[in-house]
RNA sequence: GCGCCCGUAGCUCAGCUGGAUAGAGCGUCUGGCUACGAACCAGAAGGCCGGGAGUUCGAAUCUCUCCGGGCGCACCA
């Protein structure tokens, strides 16, 4: 709703100074430091100054005197040195945000053009921990923002089942715990395999540490699992989908869904490269090196050619694509897939079914033959985003390079790296997990985590402690409830706080993990958020005891003199900067997707929690003598409830009835 | 060496398309429960917004520079 008078108050200033002072101007609205002085606020009257030579607060003047009335806004004032003030129509905003939260939220057209959304992205050889889940959590996120914004989103998790990651476990399998491709299907049926693989992983290294010459094993390895034969493949075969599972399972606790796994064996297999490969070649994207440290090479030059062509061989700005033996590096498979993605590769997989989740939808994988003829169009995008975490811009940066190359600058720019940092672990957190610190470890502020090490949080023992934590408090205060429900309550709150964890940062902090602020429900977390929901809703469980007839639909119509004389200031005030907040969700998602920022739909939540609090302490509803203002405060608490409901959605955090 | 990110209260972080008196949570201290449940609320203490210069009517925000920290720049993925 905010952004509606926004935006209508932007026109009507534009036009007016443009007929008035014959002046374009582009001037920034904004949110006036207190409640007191309005709503929206312009400081165009200094720009005004400047051109026109004369006093700001003069022509503030005689623009708020001269400005026709815009619909919504009660009144236009003059400010400080110069500033225009605009003060909503308080309660016909109320109508109109009560009218708004009630409205269903938009749905993308099927036509309507399709975004990728890549993340998660876990290499299927041990288990999930925190790093992941801030992928997982953010990319999410950002799916639910875009299909809010009304856009259609296809999710993808890529699945590089063919890595040296899965070669290396592989080795373990066969090397350290000897077993045979039997075995290792055995154990893969296991439900804590990407456990028993995390634990194996880590003795790998370990493993190569103690010999050096035992590295020779991974190519050889890497070799077999890529052709698809020999006992280590079959292991591979094995080993890759029962960790991905896995990881399915992690992230389902987390409601997080995926609608493709595109694999890196299918790229492989269908020769995505090859198709690559010639469309560079023709375009002169990538040239080959003939002399030089790069001789023998395929390379791409990343710098504006002009300078770099003249050299004799002195290539030092480019890029290998394609190495001196043959094969295809990281980035040139990656700039084959981003082709696909777009429609662009001429080349397609096929698909079958994976897995279906509990609501009926299907999540699909790719193979090489014999897929299935009901599957839905995948690919083809017109945007893509892939959330990477920042240490990955460079090479994000290449394969966008290499869209330029062969041409497709649409693409390029609609190529986006969500990037993100990592999350680290404290030192104490790191000693707590058992892990002893080298001194320049103990030096810094934060201890990387690294599967190869084995040193992070796995994330489902971290959801464990939660929905321990959680279960525990609910114990305390729902001892009569039954076991099944106070465990979900547990789960809803667990999932709360651990996504707004993971959500509450900006995309550029580091998270240093800290077991106690992960761990935390209170102050600025996810279930102080829920808990006002929770309140909001016992307000309305409680007048149906009264009153069983009462319909939350009843509240749809304001009755807009009580709810201005209510809303009047200074009194309202309070109640005012809560229904202003509350009707602010649409231009929070617009600054969020703006942004690509989805730390600002949690602090939007938090505010409005904290908001509500106050008024829930402050004012009795149920209570409230006046008939017409306990209407109105009913029609508060409902706003608040629907708006916090529909923030904490968009983080993927449910609102219990009790908690 | 080149590129990117960060430096704001004791701690963890918001605020950065320039704008009015720099915010929140945690922690510390002091208060508030007969329940629309305190997973809450109120109050206090705590800041040369890393340093310096510049642009501007106006700078935490833009530019430059220096200092401090992190990451990236492989014929690894």
């Amino acid at each position: 709703m905010y952004h509606v008078l926004e935006t209508r108050i932007r026109a009507a200033l534009t036009k007016h100074i443009r007929e008035r002072y014959s002046q374009d101007v582009t001037f920034v609205t904004e949110r006036p430091p207190r409640i007191e002085m309005g709503e929206v606020a312009t400081p165009v009257c200094f720009e005004l100054a400047k051109r026109l030579k004369r006093a700001p607060r003069q022509i503030a003047h005689e623009i708020a005197v001269d400005l026709p009335a815009i619909d919504g806004v009660a009144r236009v004032e003059v400010a400080g040195a110069g500033y225009v003030n605009f003060f909503f129509s308080r309660a016909a905003f109320l109508a109109a945000a009560v009218a708004g939260a009630a409205a269903a939220p938009p749905v993308a057209r099927p036509d309507a053009p399709k975004c990728i959304v890549e993340h998660t992205n876990i290499n299927p050889n041990k288990a999930a921990h925190i790093g992941h889940l801030r992928n997982a959590a953010l990319g999410d996120t950002l799916v639910r923002l875009l299909r809010r914004a009304g856009q259609r989103v296809e999710i993808q998790n890529y699945i590089d089942n063919t890595g040296v990651q899965v070669a290396d476990v592989v080795i373990g399998f066969i090397h350290i715990a000897k077993k045979s491709p039997e075995e290792v299907r055995a154990l893969a049926a296991q439900p804590k395999f990407d456990y028993f693989c995390w634990d194996l992983y880590a003795s790998v290294t370990h493993f190569y540490e103690e010999d050096k010459t035992r590295l020779a094993l991974r190519g050889e390895t890497l070799k077999s699992i890529e052709e698809d034969r020999g006992a280590p493949a079959e292991m591979a075969a094995a080993v890759a989908p029962a960790v991905v599972r896995c990881h399915l399972r992690t992230m389902e606790r987390l409601g997080i869904e995926y609608d493709l796994l595109p694999r890196e064996s299918e790229i492989l297999h269908l020769k995505f490269w090859d198709a690559a490969f010639e469309h560079l070649k023709q375009t002169n994207a990538i040239h080959l090196a003939t002399s030089g440290k790069n001789a023998g090479c395929w390379v791409m030059r990343l710098n504006d050619a002009a300078d770099a062509a003249d050299a004799s061989g002195e290539d030092d700005d480019a890029k290998i694509i394609v190495r001196s033996n043959g094969t295809v590096t990281y980035v040139g498979k990656d700039i084959a897939y981003q082709l696909w993605k777009f429609g662009l590769l001429g080349r397609d997989f096929q698909y079958e079914k994976f897995h279906t989740y509990a609501n009926g939808h299907t999540l699909w994988s790719t193979v090489s033959s014999g897929g299935s003829a009901s599957a839905p169009a995948f690919g083809r995008a017109s945007i893509v985003y892939n959330v990477i975490d920042a240490r990955q811009a460079y090479l994000q940066n290449v394969v966008v390079a290499g869209l330029r190359a062969l041409g497709f600058n649409e693409q390029a720019d609609r190529s986006i790296h969500f990037s993100y940092e990592i999350v680290a672990l404290t030192p104490r957190c790191a000693a707590e997990l058992g892990y002893t610190l080298s001194d320049e470890e103990a030096r810094k502020p934060y201890v990387e985590v690294s599967g190869r090490k084995g040193l992070g949080v796995k994330a489902d023992d971290l959801l464990d402690r939660l929905e321990a934590a959680a279960r525990a408090e609910v114990d305390q205060r729902h001892p009569a409830s039954p076991d099944n429900e106070r465990t979900a309550i547990a789960h809803t709150i667990a999932i709360g706080a651990l996504r707004y964890f993971l959500l509450k940062f900006t995309r550029t902090a580091i998270i240093a993990f800290d077991f106690k602020d992960a761990l935390s429900f209170e102050g600025e977390t996810g279930p102080y958020c829920q808990y006002a929901v929770v309140r909001a809703r016992n307000i309305f469980r409680k007048l149906r005891e009264q009153q069983p007839d009462f319909d939350c639909a009843s509240l749809e119509k304001v009755n807009q003199e009580a709810a201005e004389r209510s809303l009047a200031a200074p009194d309202g005030n309070t109640l005012w900067e809560m229904v202003l907040h509350a009707g602010s969700l649409g231009t929070q998602i617009e600054a969020a997707v703006g942004a690509q920022e989805p730390a600002f739909i949690a602090k939007y939540a938090f505010q409005l929690a904290q908001s509500f609090n106050l008024f829930y302490h402050h004012h009795r509803v149920l209570t409230e003598e006046d008939e017409a203002k306990k209407i109105f405060f009913l029609q508060l608490s409902r706003l608040v409830e629907l708006q916090l409901v529909s923030a904490l959605e968009l983080l993927g955090i449910e609102s219990p009835e009790k908690m």
